[in-house]
DNA sequence: CTAACATTGTGTATTCTTTACACAGACGAA
DNA sequence: TTCGTCTGTGTAAAGAATACACAATGTTAG
């Protein structure tokens, strides 16, 4: 099975190579083999300017020309998924140590036009502004979640699913702070709730919640360049949340 | 790719009837090729006797003789993964009409000793009452969750995430009642609670708060064959479940 | 037939959690 | 120095979760 068939990164130069031609016998020897490729796909948010980002880049599938796509990759077959969605992220923004988790696979068979491809879907969380984005191949961009244009492939769908699980997760886990600087105001961090929740908070009602929860330390900062008051600088203390035993029980309600 | 050398089903036939040397020919073609496999694995959870327990089947690779296996099978090319998960339940179980839902995959590189399979794990909760286990092929039968003994594969890892993934799940989600007959007494219902997150409830409190709720209807019945004052029976009302809105804010605790 | 047993069915007081809400103080900009 | 804007703080009220006890119902054993 030749990987670059499928990747999104070199299909267009092959398909100028070759000829679509080619690209259709092989995938029918690809069906007659019963085979069926694996990749993994980045959905990649960050903060910036209040509002919740995505890292996509323009497909150069040629069926999906200028359609907007997630970061992805087959599956070597020498890494573990969790390995193969890390050198996504690396080989793309060039970030090592970088929030990943598992959200779900996506397998049907019509997804991919050209082949069979199961893709497990990744969301990674990262500091826009700790990062600058050095490759910026195939208009590798930042976008707004909220006004999508068209995507390639189910990317949408992926996309989709992923900003839910976003949703859901970070009133569980402590995720958010990987969107934020290492140390941050409280109002940076209601603004990360309100931009990914789409809700109002009470501010004072916010405050209580985290400090009661006792994850923040003062770090006895204070924010610079704002043009009001300046507020106080925290930082979240993963080792207490670390030892913080888990919850089993939480209620049942649905 | 030859899918009988991934199989549970045929991997010992094949191999008296091929001896081992072939198979490993194959294989280092499939490892050639840069072929990656996909399953799907079952994890099938029913209730009885007031306690959780597992669809199991005795694996036949030969390198996990004797250990319990989930049931699992190759994708086929042409069946979303969804259809996969629903295939082998049917295959196994005679049943159809399950709840199903995907979980995870699970894909390091050492995960199956014969080839570089990924696997998608499904979790499925079905009424054992319902249900006669019809194929007892390789001594499929049901396992007390809680005292397991080893499992082939990496199968007690993916048993293990589906568990605690149901524990999650059951108290966001109306999925217990997959587990109960269409009627049961308010009685069961804690019971199947309490089994699979492993609490004790107070009574009152659980039938305030199922009540609150508002989706169990009163069939009108009692329980009978009880030495005891029967119960009432109730049945779960889905489609008032459905039309209710879903809420978005749980409210951030970790 | 009766008594003993086991389990159902029900309400209230207490604690904890969530929500709603307003004003003084700090700093920057002009 | 004043104005504007945001930070920082507490309390009262409503709602949710918890703890807890006793009468009613059917079964079973004597």
């Amino acid at each position: 099975m030749n990987p670059e068939i499928l990747s999104n990164k070199n299909v267009l130069t092959k398909d100028a190579a070759t000829g679509q031609k080619d690209i259709k016998t092989i995938l029918k020897e690809l069906e007659s083999e019963d085979i069926i490729g694996i990749s993994v796909d980045c959905v990649i948010f960050g903060f910036d300017d209040n509002e919740l980002k995505v890292l996509l880049i323009k497909s150069d599938f040629q069926q999906y020309e200028n359609k907007w796509s997630l970061l992805g990759d087959l599956v070597n077959n020498h890494e573990d998924l969790d390995e193969a969605a890390y050198r996504v992220l690396r080989e793309r923004t060039g970030m090592d140590d970088v929030y990943l988790e598992q959200v779900k696979a996506f397998g049907e068979t019509n997804r991919h036009p050209a082949a069979r491809v199961v893709t497990i879907a990744y969301c990674s969380l990262i500091n826009i502004e700790h990062h600058q984005l050095k490759i910026l191949a195939n208009e590798l961009h930042w976008h707004r979640v909220t006004t999508l244009s068209e995507m390639a492939f189910d990317h949408r769908k992926i996309l989709d699913v992923c900003y839910a699980w976003l949703q859901k997760r970070i009133q569980e886990h402590p995720l958010g702070f990987s969107l934020l600087p290492k140390k941050f105001s409280l109002r940076e961090l209601q603004n990360l709730y309100e931009a990914i929740l789409d809700v109002k908070l009470d501010r004072r009602n916010f405050r209580k919640k985290f400090f009661s929860m006792d994850l923040l330390e003062d770090t006895g900062e204070l924010e610079t360049d704002v043009p009001h008051r300046p507020g106080k600088l925290y930082r979240f203390n993963y080792e207490k949340y670390q030892k913080k035993e888990r919850k089993k029980w939480f209620g049942i309600d649905f």
